[in-house]
DNA sequence: TGATTTACATACCGTCCGATACAAAATAAT
DNA sequence: ATTATTTTGTATCGGACGGTATGTAAATCA
């Protein structure tokens, strides 16, 4: 299915785009996007500033193919995390306890959800970015909201639960924990508010 | 009460500090720390920099100085909401109903909660900011949890419930709520998050 | 009125910023 | 080999940045 890349025609790019955005990502994770410069990102990806300009634009377009990318991968990360059929207490929970781990990871410190942690700033200034930021706060939404819909189907909540209510309150929990892992908090916090909201939304009896 | 204030010897200044302290946090608040110049602070405040120095230090003490306002009157502010000995259920939909009105109010768009929208970015790499980020964030959730365990023993809550884990759970969700806020939400969603959590936390059934 | 003290206003400093012009290097096509 | 094409490295551009030195204005004190 991997299409045989016809060898292009020019001098062949010393680096692997992909890498160099995964680079490029972190670097503005750890500092925001205002405080990341130019050379910043350079020294991250090893590439210098008009090889930058020529894979991704400027710093700008750099940015939002980051955050891009990033959604994405929350979206495919939490398909995959709800996809089996197991209980609802069971499925939020590994959730939350993957999610606690990312955000704790971070080689300059623990530094939460990218999202959170650098877009939320740039929001109100930026269209383009708010534009990506509320679509991956509705789409992480819809994700927690089919999965309730789902246990509510089953049998494993009432079935008058408000599932879009739990959603956006499991979204924001998800929220609250990327924000305390920038703001110090440790591990165990973090792994104690999934519980505690897997325990609000479940029901503390079914433990 | 109020001292009389002994005329100060040299030439007075023609303006509030503490205004000009709220004007600088305005600005602050819609793009950042980082994104936000002594230019921009200037024309905000009114005061020429060197007048900025004099009054606050540098960038970064200004900036400081507007964290801690801010979480102070945080503080203030919900301890006043909290202090009434009414059921829980209204307590806790007073405050994310008071919430979620400030975090959509802004001259250039809703710009949500100022420590939540301007510090988390800041975090990691400063230490000063994250040491007030945290304390204001354990604050909050003192606040929450006195509140919850006071209406455990009046009995609006059983008696097992799990008070530390709310509190945090309920930061968490008026994190989200900050975090759309600035994300492009609107003020229905805020409310909606608000009254999902009080249903979880004080169970539907009290509706 | 003159001295002293404090605040304001202009102008400027060196540095870093994002972005780019230009030429050398590396490959494919001819 | 030569040419065409693309990437890389160097060097630099104008401007904005945070911060400050210096002179002027406005008040109190003697």
């Amino acid at each position: 299915m991997v299409q045989i890349a016809p060898r292009p025609r020019g001098r062949p790019r010393s680096y692997d785009p992909q890498v160099a955005l995964d680079q490029a990502r972190a670097a503005f994770w750890n500092t925001g996007y205002a405080a990341t410069s130019l050379d910043d990102l350079s020294a991250a990806t090893g590439l210098n500033r008009p090889s930058l300009y020529g894979a991704f634009g400027d710093k700008k377009a750099l940015y939002i193919l980051a955050l891009e990318k990033t959604r994405a991968e929350i979206g495919s990360s939490l398909a995959q995390a709800f996809a089996p059929e197991d209980h609802l207490r069971t499925a939020l929970t590994r959730v939350y306890e993957a999610t606690a781990a990312v955000y704790m990871r971070g080689d300059a410190g623990p530094r939460g959800c990218f999202l959170i942690g650098t877009a939320v700033t740039e929001a109100v200034d930026d269209p383009d970015v708010r534009a990506v930021l509320g679509l991956a706060l509705s789409e992480i939404d819809a994700a927690f909201e089919a999965r309730i819909r789902r246990a509510m189907e089953v049998g494993n909540l009432p079935g008058s639960s408000d599932a879009a209510g739990m959603a956006r309150v499991a979204t924001g929990v998800l929220n609250g924990m990327a924000v305390r892992a920038r703001a110090g908090g440790d591990l165990a916090t973090l792994r104690a508010m999934g519980a505690s909201a897997v325990d609000l939304i479940c029901g503390r009896a079914g433990r």
